[in-house]
DNA sequence: CAGCGTTCATACTGGTCGGTATGTTGCGAG
DNA sequence: CTCGCAACATACCGACCAGTATGAACGCTG
């Protein structure tokens, strides 16, 4: 049995991470069970306990090296786009579009900790707010980079903005959970698209303020 | 001691329910501890099951007779008001003053449960859903006002707005959890009401379409 | 006042979960 | 080859929790 070798502590480490990120998305973070990631990762409990020292740092693990560069890699098509408006609508569409029966289902697994945690945990308090902080910077420098090559209106406050926007997907994504179809989440993201219209510069007003 | 009746069944009931609500928007429904509200309510567990089934027929009572009135009486000025989006912003004013710390620390009861059981109970599915429709139809038949009154954009979609809006609302009071302070929630409801503006009639659009 | 059903009180059970103690084995260093 | 530590494996523990069994007491009815 030479073609599996029988230790390999990196792996082990990360379809811990893998399995626990699915299940903690299935159940939350303190409904997770640690016996049904064992069971679903082949993994027994010594070796967990040998890579994580308890079932928050296993958490703490899963929000820093899944949670993270999954949220971030959502957004990040928006820093490199000419147009953010036009980037950002593209985005949406394809939130709406690819999103698959489980995502439905559960919703967004950074959404979630955050509802769930945040009030009760520092540790997940911190890494949290960090990955929301960056997100909202993120659209925040889009905005303001849209700003100043005249394809955002100027009269808008960039930071509220984003915080509105980020509310809107994520909230529009949580409250879908409440419905069996994706109605809801597809109107919403139409109301959201619509809106994002809206934050164009008006052609014409090149760089004069818009009043 | 005839000033304390000892059997007072309704009013028993009645504590249940509002300890219940109180134990479940700190802990969540399946965190919730029985015996916290127990302690809470001054109650024993002998009342309880007489009263209530289950814990999930417990948390059931709590959806209909706490939550949803909760909801209800939060959104219904909108239906009175003859100028919708003022009355909408005056909303929004009020909810971003008047939230108090433990309601920023521990979010919206109605986003919290949906969150959490509405993957995993059809029974909270079903209750949280209703209570969806009817305030996402409250705000379409708000809007349709204002637009046959002319104080509204005739050219959007009262169902993808509502829809929009609530998302946006919930979204930000969730994700406000993740920090300390309240900068995220007012942010994100100064860049809701900025939306609203959006919506007003330009005026001497008069009754014919916008474009 | 007698009887009885509603209303509440107490003690207990079975099950699940996170965590630990202890033992075993692979595998590179020397 | 062997020594030693990292990498696992197994069995078990105490805590908590929803739910139940059983019984007591209140207060209305006749």
């Amino acid at each position: 049995m030479s073609t599996a070798a029988r230790r390999q502590p990196d792996r082990t480490r990360q379809t811990l991470l893998e399995c626990a990120f699915e299940e903690i998305h299935r159940s939350g973070f303190r409904a997770a069970s640690l016996d049904a990631i064992l069971e679903s990762s082949g993994v027994t409990k010594g070796a967990l306990y040998h890579h994580f020292g308890s079932k928050t740092e296993l958490g703490y693990a899963v929000v820093d090296e899944v949670v993270r560069p999954w949220v971030e890699s959502s957004w990040q098509p928006l820093l490199d786009a000419d147009d953010c408006v036009s980037a950002a609508i593209r985005l949406c569409e394809e939130l709406t579009r690819q999103r698959r029966a489980r995502a439905i289902e559960y919703g967004c697994p950074f959404n979630n900790l955050i509802n769930e945690m945040s009030p009760i945990d520092e540790g997940f308090r911190k890494r949290l707010q960090q990955i929301l902080d960056d997100w909202r910077n993120g659209i925040v420098a889009a905005l303001r980079k849209g700003q100043a090559r005249g394809v955002v209106r100027k009269d808008i406050a960039a930071d509220d903005a984003a915080a509105f926007i980020i509310s809107a997907v994520e909230g529009a994504i949580g409250l879908a959970k409440s419905k069996r179809s994706r109605e809801f989440l597809e109107s919403s993201m139409r109301g959201l698209m619509a809106y994002l219209e809206t934050l164009r510069a008006r052609p014409g007003a090149g760089h004069g303020a818009s009043r």
